[in-house]
DNA sequence: AATATCGTCAACCGCTCCTCC
DNA sequence: CGGAGGAGCGGTTGACGATAT
């Protein structure tokens, strides 16, 4: 049995995300949900495969994306969660909201793993010639170790960033310079966590209604089916549940 | 100032799991 | 029950910026 590739390699665009590409996805998922990845590009205009855009709205798109330094507490949590779960990144990001398994993945790999081999390496060398250690190496170890956690999270701690512009650009985290800074900031500065609440609910969607994405401009939206996810007093309710586009203008992805 | 090295992270790849028929 | 197809997961890579020499 032979499967057939995720996608038809031929014509479609690997590497990193434009702004436009980003936009037509952004707009396509929030209006019309998830439905079928791998149908998506071709409906959305992206010359990508469905996987891609899979991957680009879970790990950068996504509305409440927790961006940026990791707390005490979330570095504290990925490590007891990677002790009894191991590398399953998607359980531990599960458990950290707004935190998705490919950052914490990332974030083991070129933090906490290093520091937790130091400090076992330290531990053991402790365990070993405990009597042998001087002082001084000692203090000067424990020096180490102290400056090597706190330099790491310059700005940690309690202080978790989530406000519109950090969750939806890596712009305003302090880390995260990222290849798309430029990404729309100025629509996206207009976005923020509470409007996108509502979009959760896109993420799982069911019935027949998503499978026809291109049914009509006007096609029946249930009352009760919006109601729920959206927020009468956002700005972006224009009161009536009638148009799509009272959120999205697909032309230049401008939310209103 | 130029070059080398290192660190970070977005994205790809291949595999497994899940669901439907 | 088994095949087909889509989704999800984890490992890995490569581009790019930061830092050191």
């Amino acid at each position: 049995m032979v499967r057939t590739p995720c996608c038809d390699k031929t014509g479609l665009k690997k590497g990193a995300w434009t702004p436009e590409e980003d936009r037509k996805l952004m707009a396509y998922v929030t209006r019309y949900g998830c439905w079928n990845w791998r149908q998506l590009p071709k409906f959305a205009g992206l010359q990508r495969c469905g996987k891609s855009c899979r991957l680009r709205w879970l790990n950068y798109l996504r509305p409440n994306i927790k961006r940026g330094n990791y707390s005490k507490e979330e570095e504290e949590t990925i490590i007891s969660l990677h002790e009894t779960m191991g590398n399953r990144w998607s359980a531990i990001a599960a458990q950290l909201p707004g935190r998705t398994d490919n950052e914490i993945k990332n974030h083991w790999h070129t933090n906490l793993k290093k520091r937790l081999r130091k400090k076992s390496v330290l531990e053991a060398k402790e365990m070993s010639s405990d009597d042998d250690l001087s002082q001084d190496d000692k203090n000067q170890e424990k020096d180490t170790e102290e400056t090597d956690i706190s330099t790491q999270n310059p700005a940690t701690s309690n202080e978790i960033i989530e406000s519109p512009s950090s969750t939806m650009s890596p712009q305003a985290s302090s880390s995260d310079i990222s290849t798309i800074d430029n990404v729309a900031a100025t629509d996206w500065d207009l976005i923020s966590d509470n409007n996108f609440a509502f979009l959760e609910a896109y993420e799982a969607p069911s019935g027949n209604f998503w499978t026809e994405p291109f049914l009509s401009d006007d096609y029946f939206m249930p009352n009760d089916f919006m109601a729920p996810l959206v927020d009468p007093d956002s700005p972006f309710f224009d009161g009536e549940f009638s148009s799509p586009f009272a959120f999205i203008d697909m032309e230049d992805c401008n939310l209103y």
